[in-house]
DNA sequence: TGTACATATGAACACATCTTCATAAATTTG
DNA sequence: CAAATTTATGAAGATGTGTTCATATGTACA
């Protein structure tokens, strides 16, 4: 019996590739900042974590880490600093999420 | 300023499950297996292997990792055992992603 | 029954990740 | 300048994950 192989060209970079973004985005807080970051341009430290209820040091730490991975913009005012999304992927990721499904 | 939280009512649980299902999927193995499952209703591990290039007892635990979290069927027969896809959900996250973004 | 084939399993190790804590650094304001 | 505020950082420990290896289990078939 044949097998169909990768119909769509995803190849082992891409796998790669979509696996990162993934693995970046899998976590609760960081779904939960992404979230927050979709419905408001720009928010502070302070500002997600009185929204979200975490410490501050582990929402840096993660913020940080999205920072690194590239899907989060920071802009520094003040004494504040503005993080906000990057690119829309991740926007679409999460909404597709949303509407298309993970309900198991 | 007015902090939009939660429009679309993304709850603590709903995060969890969220990000439960993303880190089962977020594996370059896992989303390749998922992939070919995708194209081809059911395929033995054998198959598998052979397709994506990975070794028998790497692939195998990969395999168990995503029936166990609940993303995937098995049917043995013989001395075969066949895996599938359980919820279409996931199909759905692997096309949206494929589809809608990603390019980073 | 014995041999080959298909799959699962478990231990062990390396490595990554998450979280907390303490503290540093930068900036504003009194 | 001193105190308060905001954010970052780094260490440390706990925990989780990925991979490999050796081997077990189950099945088919000669």
């Amino acid at each position: 019996m044949e097998i169909k192989v990768v119909p769509h060209g995803i190849d082992a970079e891409k796998l790669e590739r979509i696996a990162f973004i993934l693995k970046t985005v899998a976590h609760p807080v960081r779904l939960g900042i992404i979230s927050l970051l979709e419905s408001n341009k720009e928010l502070t430290v302070t500002d997600i974590c009185e929204t979200i209820q975490t410490e501050q040091s582990l929402t840096s730490h993660h913020l940080n880490t999205m920072k690194l991975k590239g899907i989060l913009n920071s802009r520094k005012k003040g004494r504040n600093v503005f993080y906000s999304l990057k690119e829309k992927d991740v926007t679409q990721i999460i909404r597709c999420l949303d509407n298309c499904g993970c309900n198991m």
